[in-house]
DNA sequence: ATTTTTTAAATTGGATCCAATATTGAATAG
DNA sequence: CTATTCAATATTGGATCCAATTTAAAAAAT
């Protein structure tokens, strides 16, 4: 059973993420409806999703065209997230952890220890340490978000490089990468300590620091100027 | 020439925000386009948009229903702007304001003790005092925004009475309205001083804490419940 | 009488066709 | 040779038609 309106959504998600679809480029319906093989419907609905995600921009009547996402944008879009996961930290700390969240939480923290302890960084914990980071900030987002929260978040998790799930490692300065998460993992532990002394403004501050922990090498950035 | 897709897109939403069509209620494409007139086609797009902007909630394979709105959510998405034109204003006072801004914001003040000078308020009042309220909040995010908090709480707002414009006042206790407006108007002389000397974390958390001046009432709300 | 199966109706997603509009290019006039 | 106007083409938005799927209702069997 082909799903022709899905397939083309994660296949112009996948273009523009990869670059596939330059910044800047114009995307109209004819011609993407016939690159994809499929008609002009899937094509135009997947274009107004992208452009509510804000993936596309739309260029007056004519069309749209792939959104140039420069570095500040990138920044901005951290900073945000900063602010939203802090707000769910703080009203996790003042909540309290429930027992589920608490255990996540620790193993976390004891998956992360593991790695780290050895000294130096194997490309296959590059994998690992993405997982536990994704599992880290939702066990914090079950217990400290709401349906606002959650909603602003996806939104601004759809830029690039902005997400939670966008470390952007890089493989090839294992050495830099171990200081790097290292460092953001022990602000996990400090989280963690925030949380369970019910510390609220402490987690938040800490919370909102800890998003740039995502963009700590710039470089590695460059490639998403628009 | 009308515009239908343009059409359909503010009827639903006003037909949403106006509780017309009822909260869990199911909204198909066929009475709706017969209801409105048009085709099926503006109508999917605007089913479509309005589940991106949360007002629909998709509802398994067989389309939509109206999303009950609870008080809670609504003091969740007013929790969530707090944050978002908070991070607006510590950026705002730590960039400093250009010379029209401060004039913009100080029209507001010079507007708004004008109205409370007298010591009670007039119905026309109300929609002055909202006009200005808007200004005042534009004003903050030119200089603070960027494109990340805009897009964040453009979508936030979406949700009714969370909105800066959804003041949502009172017009039969202009007694009680105008103890609550003058508290934010005193909000805003603060939050103009500490832009002004340049106090980031104290233009944050006045600004965070303003956000709650929208909700002062909570009986006015309780026609959201859903 | 109840349950299961089959059929019909409703509804959404996709494709094609049609209309309106803007942009670009060509032709003509100054 | 340049500028302006007119026409043609490209492109989006809307309408109608078609297919697939699900739900509900009715009929039949146990």
């Amino acid at each position: 059973m082909n799903k022709p309106g899905k397939q083309v959504l994660v296949a112009l998600r996948q273009m523009i993420g990869s670059g596939e679809l330059a910044a800047g480029s114009r995307v109209a319906e004819i011609p993407t409806s016939e690159m994809l093989g499929v008609s002009r419907m899937p094509v135009r609905m997947a274009l107004r999703t992208l452009e509510q995600e804000g993936l596309l921009v739309k260029v007056g009547v004519r069309g749209y065209t792939v959104r140039s996402v420069t570095l500040e944008n990138i920044i901005e879009a951290v900073e945000v997230r900063g602010v939203l996961e802090g707000l769910a930290a703080q009203r996790a700390a003042e909540r309290g952890l429930d027992a589920d969240t608490e255990n996540a939480l620790r193993d976390c923290l004891v998956n992360g220890d593991a790695i780290f302890a050895k000294g130096f960084l194997l490309e296959a914990d590059l994998a690992a340490y993405e997982d536990l980071n994704i599992r880290f900030h939702e066990a914090v987002l079950r217990v400290g978000g709401n349906s606002a929260i959650r909603d602003a978040l996806a939104r601004n998790d759809h830029l690039p490089f902005a997400s939670v799930k966008a470390l952007a490692a890089d493989k090839s300065r294992l050495d830099r990468e171990y200081r790097r998460l290292n460092f953001a993992h022990m602000q996990h532990h400090a989280i963690v300590d925030a949380l369970l002394r019910r510390q609220g403004v402490r987690a938040e501050a800490l919370m909102r620091e800890h998003a740039n922990a995502t963009l700590a090498y710039t470089d590695i950035l460059q490639n998403a100027q628009g």
